[in-house]
DNA sequence: GCTGCGATTGACT
DNA sequence: GTCAATCGCAGCT
């Protein structure tokens, strides 16, 4: 059972603990959970550059300054959804993004809801991946992962803790540069297939399109 | 009002 | 390894 007090800390306290939490959805075509194995820690205002909370609240942000372990949803490159728990101590924002899991139940319709996949630990290895893998979109922004009632709840993990567990690794986040980069608050299951392919931040101010390529097209 | 870019993924070479 | 897809938001004018 995991209570709200659990979650009233910093996220990079919080995320590592999160490993092995199982994630379930409920949706009209049937149930999916997750394990997780892969997670990430974003603190709050000025605290971390690479936070979506980092400058101050908006409307896309506020769930994250919200209460403790309701689900905060985004949209990013206009096409993915991503999902974080909220996490942080009192009077902060703060959030662990989910990058990773094993599916664990449902996973016929984990598979149908992600026809690209082609291995079964593919369905839900990337943050976008697992959102789609749990049918989770932005309409379900803000629940609250703890109520029974809830499509979407967070669980502990299911095995007791064995000396077989995965060791626990941490590393840098992907896909965030400046001065929060080297900030360890990656943390997953040593040797876990579904764990996501860390993919070093993209320097910026080099263009990805050559000046030449003119994106207009002849009609056609 | 306009522009650039993002906590990404999948297809293709 | 490289690149296109696609849109809401932040920052600037």
């Amino acid at each position: 059972m995991i209570v709200r007090a659990d979650l009233a800390r910093h996220p990079a306290d919080v995320a590592p603990a999160l490993l092995g939490a199982v994630l379930t959805s409920t949706r009209e075509d049937g149930q999916v959970a997750v394990r997780l194995t892969e997670v990430e820690a974003y603190a709050g205002v000025g605290e971390d550059p690479g936070s979506h909370a980092h400058r101050r609240r908006t409307p896309g942000n506020t769930t994250m300054f919200g209460e403790v372990g309701h689900l905060y949803v985004y949209f990013t490159y206009g096409m993915h959804w991503c999902l974080n728990i909220v996490t942080h101590a009192d009077g902060l924002a703060g959030a662990v993004l989910l990058r990773a899991g094993a599916v664990i139940r449902g996973e016929p319709i984990a598979r149908s809801r992600r026809p690209a996949a082609t291995r079964d630990r593919d369905l839900a290895r990337g943050p976008a991946r697992l959102a789609a893998a749990l049918g989770v979109d932005g309409s379900l922004d803000g629940v609250d992962l703890l109520d029974l009632a809830s499509p979407v709840r967070l669980l502990p993990p299911q095995d007791a803790p064995t000396d077989a567990s995965p060791a626990i690794r941490t590393g840098p986040r992907t896909g965030v540069a400046g001065p929060g980069a080297p900030t360890p608050w990656r943390f997953w299951f040593d040797g876990e297939p579904t764990v996501s392919p860390h993919r070093p931040a993209q320097p910026r101010g080099t263009p990805r399109h050559p000046a030449a390529a003119d994106p207009r097209r002849p009609t056609g």
